[in-house]
DNA sequence: GCCAACGTTGGC
DNA sequence: GCCAACGTTGGC
């Protein structure tokens, strides 16, 4: 079992977005990154978890656990040029990037900023803290998983 | 809205 | 294969 972190922007498709979607399940579409798909097409697995994480916005930080319901297949939305996220060189025969089926978990008690998680020195490591980072698909390990479980219910 | 840090593109 | 130019991400 792995878990993740996924990026979105809550005014593109935020937390709020996923409960409101049939069986509160949406596919994970647009990663136009290699690193990131490479992490979704080769080593998510069904039943692994993953952070939200709101992005680009006015508080960015981790706002729920989703659950990955289906494995890497490939991501319609590069096929058709009408799609913001079209590709004419991902061809169904020959698919560029893939996508992975999300269900909403859980909410947090509280959001956990960026800026919180910043403060943690044990998640210095983590790959989200990195300067620069831009992946919007990335591993996590398990203790910093944990360790954040564990800040949900700390008192501040 | 600014801009640093990346990733990608394309000329050479 | 190098690298400048450009586009994007995302915190602030």
């Amino acid at each position: 079992m792995n878990y993740w972190l996924l990026k979105s922007e809550p005014d593109v498709f935020g937390i709020d977005h996923l409960i409101k979607m049939p069986r509160k399940t949406e596919h994970w579409d647009g990663v136009r990154n290699y690193q990131a798909r490479n992490f979704m097409r080769d080593s998510m697995k069904k039943g692994d978890l993953a952070f939200f994480y709101h992005s680009n916005c006015k508080e960015p930080g981790i706002v729920g656990v989703v659950r990955i319901v289906r494995e890497a297949y490939p991501d319609h939305t590069a096929f058709d040029p009408k799609c913001k996220y079209y590709d004419p060189n991902s061809e169904p025969a020959k698919p560029r990037w893939f996508m992975v089926d999300v269900k909403y978990d859980r909410r947090l008690k509280r959001p956990i900023s960026l800026k919180e998680l910043k403060q943690q020195t044990t998640l210095k490591s983590m790959k989200l803290l990195q300067r620069g980072n831009r992946l919007s698909v990335m591993p996590v390990e398990k203790s910093d998983w944990d360790h954040i479980l564990k800040l949900e219910t700390a008192c501040c």
